[in-house]
DNA sequence: CGGTCTGTTGACAGCTTTCAACCTTCGTGG
DNA sequence: CCACGAAGGTTGAAAGCTGTCAACAGACCG
């Protein structure tokens, strides 16, 4: 975390940080700004509020006792995130870079909310339901191939990717040990199939060679 | 598969078998019969209906091309299961054991159903997301722990449970192999934590000790 | 009683993790 | 502008866990 995020997080963490906007803020409709790494929400936290991603992205993720750390999605720009049965979270959640969320209080939402809410946590279930097929059957190889192909196609199917995250968010995400992760982004670097321009961006070159290896 | 099973099969394979009582089933309300291994539904077909365990068990699964199967989910006794977002299924849905199921033409439902349906949904998802932290983060012994631990308490917290499915849908379910399944069964038998009674039962003997394996 | 399907167990191979060293990048401060 | 330090990333070697292959045992059914 660089000092200018650091400065950010002491002071916006979890706060409105909109300039000669409160009365946006005061309807509910203003970002929230989030620095890279701050707590968007804690396991255990009460819960009672929705999140959409205005820019940046976040990680939602749960621990093991021996700190092992799972992390079920990624939300990038647009998407919906923090959905629960009850009254408290089941999982964290982090702004991954420096990120702007909007925040819903679902108390304060109308009453048909819930039938437009029913396809984002559809939406959310079939993701989840697919990555486990990757985390249960698929190789290191398929996960990176299946990985890049998702964060391109959700990024608007471009060839440049930007990753945001660091390798070992990836890793956790896909249930593999950051070594692994970095080992198959070179060996696909390797084989051209993708450049590596920067730490945190992948441009993919062959998408037909990535589609392959995700099978 | 027996051959009353395979009777059952062909006989009443998506097909009511409620004798007697037609008006019921008119009405929708009537248990549709599935054989052990029937198709429920199928990836690809349309979707439309949503779909309640009265009695048996249900598998949920996604295959890949070479054949590769994850279970995403097991469906017991009161569960309900066949969200989808668009018009077709994502995955298939088959009978574990001798099954009834409800089932509901979503199009044939009352207006504020949706509010209802989103609890059940989010249920879904949550376990779909505890899911990916066992098949990302654990080893086999916490998976199949964990395994035994949800089946005990899904089924009422009895130590006695009746597994209804095969040491290959277990294996799917969690992402190992039979072999590593069975294994793992008999480390914990030889340790006294677990009895096996017969093929597709388990006592727990020891639950604490299955808690602290499960981490 | 024989056949088939399911489950168990052993040996070995293969993939991923772990541990370690080194390199690169980036922000900071001299 | 450059040097420095910290964090993140890469690469190699070895260990460990799980998968694969194979043989065998047990259950169920005809």
């Amino acid at each position: 975390m660089t000092v200018h995020d650091e400065i950010l997080t002491s002071f916006h963490r979890r706060a409105a940080f909109d300039p000669g906007m409160a009365d946006r803020r005061q309807a509910g409709d203003a970002p929230t700004f989030f620095a890279a790494g701050a707590e968007i929400y804690a396991q255990g936290e009460k819960c009672g509020s929705l999140y959409t991603v205005e820019f940046g992205a976040v990680r939602v993720y749960r621990l093991l006792a021996d700190g092992r750390r799972q992390i079920s999605a990624f939300h990038l720009v647009g998407e919906m995130f923090g959905f629960e049965t009850d009254a408290t979270h089941h999982f964290f959640a982090e702004a991954i870079s420096a990120t702007g969320i909007r925040i819903q209080r679902t108390t304060l939402l109308h009453g048909d909310f819930a039938s437009a809410l029913l396809p984002m946590a559809l939406q959310s279930l079939v993701r989840a339901q697919e990555h486990l097929l990757v985390l249960g059957r698929q190789n290191a190889t398929e996960r990176v191939a299946a990985f890049l192909l998702d964060m391109s196609e959700r990024q608007g199917g471009l060839r440049r990717i930007d990753l945001q995250m660091a390798r070992a968010d990836i890793g956790d995400y896909l249930g593999l040990s950051i070594e692994t992760v970095s080992r198959v982004f070179s060996r696909l670097r390797q084989k051209g199939i993708i450049r590596l321009p920067n730490l945190r961006g992948v441009e993919i070159v062959r998408p037909q060679a990535l589609e392959d290896l995700a099978a």
